[in-house]
RNA sequence: GCGAGAGUGGUGGAAUUGGUAGACACGCUGGUCUUAGGAACCAGUACCUUCGGUGUAAGGGUUCGAGUCCCUUCUCUCGCACCA
């Protein structure tokens, strides 16, 4: 058997669909609201690395869907575009000198030309990237708004910088201490910066949480990120008379508070540290400062600090404690200052330990020489608290602490403020100007876009400045208020920006009056699919819901919530070999002998593992081979093939052929006289469960069991001698969305004219899914011992009639009792029998 | 440590939610056709020595019946991690 010629197939019809603009999409008022369907996937980053196999993955998942609510009767928005502002391309021009306008291009033609390879049926119309002007005219506005509603301030504590990528960072973008972006180890710098309120709406971003059809591990760790607390600000007192403002969520344990802890830079360090001390703590607050954030964290698990000779007095209880400067506390987190208890908290009982300060217990129920108690129990040596438990006892001292005015119950969040600028040339330009007389002044509206100025120095400039601060025609500029001497605010912002809203734009990418029409809003918002990778669990759909909260809540769209449903698809690894040592071994340098892998060069067996694909492995496998090689029908049908969307599975060349082989079989059949007699029932019977399932596992993203039904169909389709019509026309329906180009190819051999894409979905007849007779399984003592066929729908009496009939039942029955005996229709018959 | 999820043949994975474990595919074995095939087609393929028995990470429990529900333990992946 020959091989079906994907290549011309492919083509002709990627071109008929381009030019006839089959998908093109628009508010049409005839579909009713239930009718219409926004299915998103995450743009991609236009790198010049491009396509790797994980973007068709979520992107033939869309696709098939889309198609499927399509033929369905849906109204589908389905865009696609480019989150094109980044440092990638920037730092490639401070290499060769190429502007990044001219890279990011070329990378957003080629990520085009491999898109567009798969036959994906986007509305290329809504097209849009976030570099253009058109588009971040309307991200500068969108900033503008956050500005003017009071949301974006300036700061000049200190931040995240990462020294290679020459930039500020948020929060969100460090982990392990190391940036996100290139795994340097970022350093603490005082910049002044623009950020966001963004701990405004952490109440907000966590309670509508529960509104989202959300994986919960995506819900969980943006509630784990916002890690709202409860409990009580305490203000304790110096000797001298100084206040120390502490937070903590356990009120209930102030009799136990034996000492103080001030974070190393916590103002009032310097001014109550005794002379005597003053040398020490000095010391202590360099080292501290001088350490990373790394090892302040992940090596400091030994606690170490330094007492500031000064003493505080427990505002209950009038006891004199010891206030110590130590780094296990953080200034960027509640006050910068604890209570330590060390009784009840494990941090402060290991430090209590090393530094010899006494433990008092002031909650009963465990050992607390031995280790802390955070369990629950009645209190002790706590005035009027004794006897409480946890609970009461916190709402008992929180209602005294307020009465007396020495505290108030507080709530406390981990989420800090968005960090939002960046010194780096290739973003949106923040539309602000510093002027002398007026301050800070936004941009008029009217003067959006600013655009970002040409130049050809990416050079970021030492003061943590950005290129733009070199530009003099561009940095010096009139203020839009009194029209003296003004200078452009020089910071860009974030990559996160434009994607913050782009599923916004789509619904109305031409609008050059406003950054949406409230219509084109109306009529598609929210997102009713969202699929996308893991890696923006928190970061860009943190933000994205923090920008459509603050539109919401200026009017200006609809939607409490931009996104009713997310899947994360699962990682496409691959295969890679592990020595002994659990060192890994590149693929080429590994070959496979009597079921063993062996590494070439020792000669050692090594064992198979599962890696990411990663160039240092030689495990990559690139889109474009496959699709010259296989065709692309194969590939998305291969990825939906592998297994479930939302879990990782590895990439193995093998399983694709086998997808491969089977539309070569497809095919094969088109191929055949095609006849309009009537097919026999059994074939109609496996005709209609294929539609039931293919219709069923479609509609639930569940692709690979659908794809496997497809196999069953085409197996037993295989056997006949001739294409019956009234077979293949559903059938070529039904894989209508997994392999379009081979689809609407044999819809044309079929004498249609027309694309199929909007022809009506296949219905299955319930009558005709059913079988006459049923297998039933016929157990003793919950043991398959034979089966019998009987008609369908056979009652459990006559069930167990035929089930003693069977020779093996009277063998395996005989001389026994029967206890019990179980029938459930068209299913089992189980036998319980004694002796 | 905390949170989320997962452990099923040689491999990727199925199993209508408590009812035949291993669908479909890869690989492998044998065969057919070929000058040849790393092509195509057909058949077989969980394990064990036969009647039969054993099998879904391990152990226990509920049930006529457990991959599925409950308890205990182990392993792995991901996220967070001195957040007071």
């Amino acid at each position: 058997m020959s091989k079906y010629p994907f290549k011309d197939i492919e083509a002709r019809w990627q071109k008929y669909w381009e030019e006839n603009k089959t998908f093109k999409v628009s508010e049409d008022p005839a579909f009713p609201r239930d009718k219409r369907a926004y299915v998103l996937d995450m743009f991609p980053y236009p790198s010049g690395a491009g396509l790797h196999v994980g973007h068709p993955e979520g992107y033939t998942a869309t696709d098939i869907y889309c198609r499927y609510l399509r033929m369905n009767g849906y109204n589908v928005l389905h865009p696609m575009g480019f989150d094109s502002f980044g440092l990638p391309a920037e730092n490639y021009a401070l290499k060769t000198g190429t502007h990044p306008s001219i890279t990011t291009q070329e990378n957003i033609n080629n990520f085009l030309k491999q898109i567009k390879s798969l036959g994906f049926s986007y509305d290329w119309d809504r097209e849009i990237s976030t570099h253009t002007s058109e588009y971040y005219h309307w991200t500068q506005w969108i900033f503008l708004q956050l500005y003017k509603a009071g949301l974006a301030y300036e700061s000049d504590m200190p931040i995240n910088w990462c020294p290679d990528c020459m930039t500020g960072l948020a929060n969100e973008e460090v982990l392990d201490g190391r940036c996100e972006r290139c795994g340097q180890q970022v350093e603490r710098k005082n910049l002044r910066q623009w950020v966001f309120k963004i701990t405004e709406y952490a109440d907000k971003l966590l309670e509508d949480l529960d509104t989202l059809d959300w994986p919960d591990s995506v819900k969980a760790m943006q509630r784990n990120w916002i890690g709202r607390s409860e409990g009580a600000n305490v203000v304790f007192h110096t000797e001298g008379g100084d206040p120390i403002e502490v937070y903590t969520t356990r009120p209930d344990t102030l009799f136990g508070a034996t000492y103080m802890v001030l974070a190393p830079e916590h103002a009032l360090v310097e001014k109550i540290t005794t002379a005597g001390q003053k040398a020490e703590v000095e010391e202590y607050v360099r080292q501290a400062n001088l350490k990373s954030d790394l090892e302040r964290t992940e090596l400091a698990k030994d606690k170490t600090g330094v007492f500031t000779g000064a003493y505080a007095i427990n505002p209950l209880n009038g006891e004199k404690i010891p206030v110590w400067v130590a780094d296990y506390v953080l200034i960027s987190y509640g006050h910068g200052a604890i209570m330590a208890v060390p009784a009840h908290d494990e941090r402060d009982w290991e430090f209590a330990k090393k530094f010899k300060l006494p433990i008092i217990e002031v909650l009963s129920g465990g050992n607390v020489e031995e280790e802390a108690f955070t369990g629950d129990g009645p209190h002790v040596n706590s005035g009027f608290l004794d006897g409480l438990g946890k609970e009461e006892a916190i709402s008992a001292v929180i209602k005294h602490l307020e009465e007396k005015k020495i505290g108030t119950g507080a709530v406390n969040y981990k989420l800090r403020d968005w960090i939002f600028s960046r010194q780096r040339y290739w973003g949106e330009p923040i539309p602000l100007v510093h002027c002398e007389k007026c301050g800070i002044v936004p941009v008029p509206e009217d003067q959006l876009p600013l655009e970002l100025p040409p130049t050809d120095n990416f050079h970021p400039s030492n003061t943590g400045e950005s290129p733009l601060a070199n530009i003099e025609e561009w940095v010096n500029c009139e203020c839009p208020e009194c029209g003296g001497k003004g200078r452009r605010e020089t910071n860009t912002m974030p990559q996160w920006a434009g994607s913050c809203w782009y599923y916004l734009r789509y619904i109305d990418p031409k609008n050059t009056g406003r950054f949406i029409s409230k219509e084109a809003e109306d009529y598609w918002m929210p997102v009713d699919l969202y699929v996308g990778g893991a890696e923006h669990a928190v970061l860009h759909l943190l933000y994205s819901r923090f920008w459509h909260k603050v539109l919401f809540d200026l009017g200006l769209v609809k939607d409490k919530e931009p996104f009713q449903r997310l899947i994360n698809q699962g990682m496409i690894t691959s295969f890679a070999y592990q020595r002994k040592d659990k060192s890994l071994v590149p693929t080429d340098q590994v070959e496979e002998k009597d079921d063993k892998y062996i590494e070439i060069e020792t000669g050692e067996e090594v064992t198979q593992v599962i890696a990411k694909m990663s160039k240092s492995l030689k495990n990559v496998i690139n889109p474009d081979d496959i699709i010259r090689d296989y065709g692309s029908d194969s590939m998305r049908m291969y990825e939906m093939f592998m297994g479930p969307l939302q879990v990782s599975k590895p990439w193995q060349t093998k399983g694709l052929v086998g997808v491969n082989r089977f539309l070569n079989r497809v095919w094969d059949i088109a191929e055949r006289e095609i006849t309009d007699e009537e097919p026999s029932k059994e074939m109609l019977k496996v005709l209609h469960k294929t539609i039931k399932k293919v219709n069923d596992d479609t509609r639930d993203l569940e692709f690979n069991t659908g794809i496997a039904q497809m196999m069953i169909f085409i197996n037993e389709a295989y056997k006949l001698d001739e294409c019956y019509r009234g077979l293949w026309e559903p059938f070529v329906l039904l894989i209508a969305p997994y392999a379009p180009h081979l689809a609407e190819e044999m819809w044309r051999m079929l004498g249609h004219e027309d694309t199929l894409a909007y022809e009506t979905w296949p219905e299955f007849i319930e009558e005709l899914t059913k079988d006459d007779e049923k297998e039933i399984v016929v157990q003793i003592n919950g043991k398959v011992r034979c089966k019998m066929m009987l008609p369908a729908g056979t009652s459990p009496d006559e069930m167990k009639a035929a089930a003693h009939a069977q020779e093996k039942v009277k063998e395996w029955t005989d001389g026994k009792t029967i206890v019990k005996e179980i029938a459930i229709p068209d299913k089992l018959v189980n036998i319980v029998v004694k002796g």
